[in-house]
Order: C-alpha cells, then sequence, then structure tokens
DNA sequence: GTCCCTGCAAACGTTTTGCACACAG
DNA sequence: CTGTGTGCAAAACGTTTGCAGGGAC
C-alpha cells in the first residue's frame, strides 16, 4: 500500500504542514494514541499546531477510514493507524488495567453486513485482573 | 442466577433506596443505557436520586463486574447489564451510524489470559456505510 | 485570487469531586 | 451511634466550535 501522505494527496486532500506532522506522527510505530499524545507528537515536530487542528484533522482521518478510532473503556478516544498488525484488548473492569492480546479475529456473517464495507473489526476482552480478583470473592 | 439485588446485599453492600432503584433500572430487558438516560428512568421512580450518585453507582457496578460498561464511538459511556443477550455492533466510520448485528464472539486462547478471569467480550466492526461508501471512492 | 485550513479561546456535554447532612447497619 | 452513601453545585476533563487571519492550490 502506498504511504498515508501519498493516499491523502491523491484523495485531493489540502495538504498543509501541519496536516502533514500529524499525518506522519500517526504513520509511526505507535499502538494507540489519544489525541492530546498525537498533539505533543505533533507539537515536538511543529511547534505551531494547534490542539483543535489535531482534533479536526484526527476526525477527517477516521471519516476517510485511514484511521481506526477506537473508544477504550478509560473514556478518551484513541487512534490507531489502521495499516497495523492487528491486535486486540483485554481490561480489567476493575481497576482499568489493560493488555494487547493475539486472538482470531470474528468474522461478520455475509447476512449481517447491512450494505456496509467493513474495514476492521476491534475486540475488547472484559475481565478482571489477578490484583483484582480476590477482592470480589464475596459470593 | 440469583437477582441482582440479591447479588449485590451478598457482597455486603450497603442497599439505599436510590442504589436498589439504580440497579433495577439496569436490571430491565434495555440494551445499553447512558449513564444519562439511567438517571433519568431512576429519577421516573424515584425523585431523590442525584446525577452524582447515578453515576458513583455505575462505577462502582463495574468495578464488581455485575455491569459491563462499553465506550462507544460516539464518546459517552454506556452500560449494559451483563446478563443479557450478547450482540455486537457495526459502526459506520463516516456517519457514525450503528447497528446491532450478531457474530460469533472471538475466543481468547488460553496462552493469552495472563491470569485475568473473563467476563464477557466487546466486539466493534469498523465499516462504511451504504450512504457513506460513494463519498469515499476517491483513490 | 479564492477557498479552505489554521490558531486562539470560549463553549459544550459528560463525568467527577468536596462538603455537610442523612440514613442503613 | 457510626460510618458510609447522598445531594448539591462547582470543577475537571476531553472535545468541538466561531471567528478573523493566512496559506495551498
Amino acid at each position: 500500500m502506498e504511504p498515508l501522505v501519498t493516499r491523502l494527496r491523491n484523495r485531493e486532500w489540502r495538504l498543509t504542514a501541519q496536516r502533514r506532522v500529524i499525518a506522519e506522527t500517526l504513520a509511526g510505530e505507535h499502538v494507540h494514541l489519544t489525541a492530546d499524545e498525537v498533539y505533543e507528537r505533533s507539537r515536538a515536530v511543529l511547534p505551531e499546531v494547534s490542539r483543535a487542528t489535531v482534533y479536526n484533522t484526527l476526525n477527517e482521518l477516521v471519516g476517510m477510514g485511514e484511521l481506526l478510532e477506537m473508544t477504550h473503556t478509560d473514556g478518551r478516544k484513541r487512534y490507531d493507524p489502521n495499516v497495523e498488525e492487528r491486535h486486540h484488548h483485554l481490561v480489567c473492569v476493575s481497576c482499568g488495567r489493560m493488555l494487547d492480546v493475539r486472538a482470531d479475529d470474528p468474522r461478520l456473517p455475509e447476512d449481517q453486513h447491512h450494505g456496509f464495507e467493513l474495514l476492521a473489526v476491534e475486540v475488547t476482552f472484559r475481565a478482571r485482573c489477578p490484583e483484582c480478583v480476590p477482592a470480589a470473592s464475596t459470593s
């Protein structure tokens, strides 16, 4: 697949310095960044980037399908370039600890597609971590 | 399984009128309520319930594993009693439209459990809905 | 030159918190 | 009676928006 920046240019996307920096931040090897982390990293490269632009750009990229928005248990949105190796999540419902895990992607049966064009699948396993299990033994 | 209120009493949970109403609201047949919806419904039954208490109670129930917190794409948290029929979600990355779908749950391989006690699995299929597909044909 | 993107700061909606009072145990 | 849960209102948090100026095409 072509690099992200190239794909964006081909979509007739106005390529500004800020947008390029944001896109390049996401194209890195990071796994799932919050909007604010993207903001900090982008600003480290190009100081004249505003928080608003980061949010706007992230939303556009998600709408284009070039980026996955994965809203995690912790309430804040996290973003993931959709080209990376797939991974899923295991989170403790009690303390919020989160681990990356590997598991097979579930398949969506053909009769459940509803005409949608599938892009990706996100899986979150809810669980109680070893430290939190003892506390729950009141049954 | 015993009713939710009974399970809570057995956990030495201080059972107040407000908490009972909140728990009963959730025990209903609803699928995924926001905190505010829980607040409205609880207040319809017992007017002297405050928003803060709803939030506190929901957080406690999630920590206990009696309730699943599922943060959807729309940013706000939604809550789901973990006893209901499982269903998954199909979300349009462009317009946010969300449908419930049925699909097999993915299995988490034994060597990926990390000592966690599994409670549930949440699956979100990211896609582009029929109305949003045409707009994206700029490649 | 035009239109879209940008930065700033203020607005927004949701969730959390501090405090004094009230009630379950 | 004691300790914990409650209501209220204000704060915190992440995100969005309105507006005037600036830069990509």
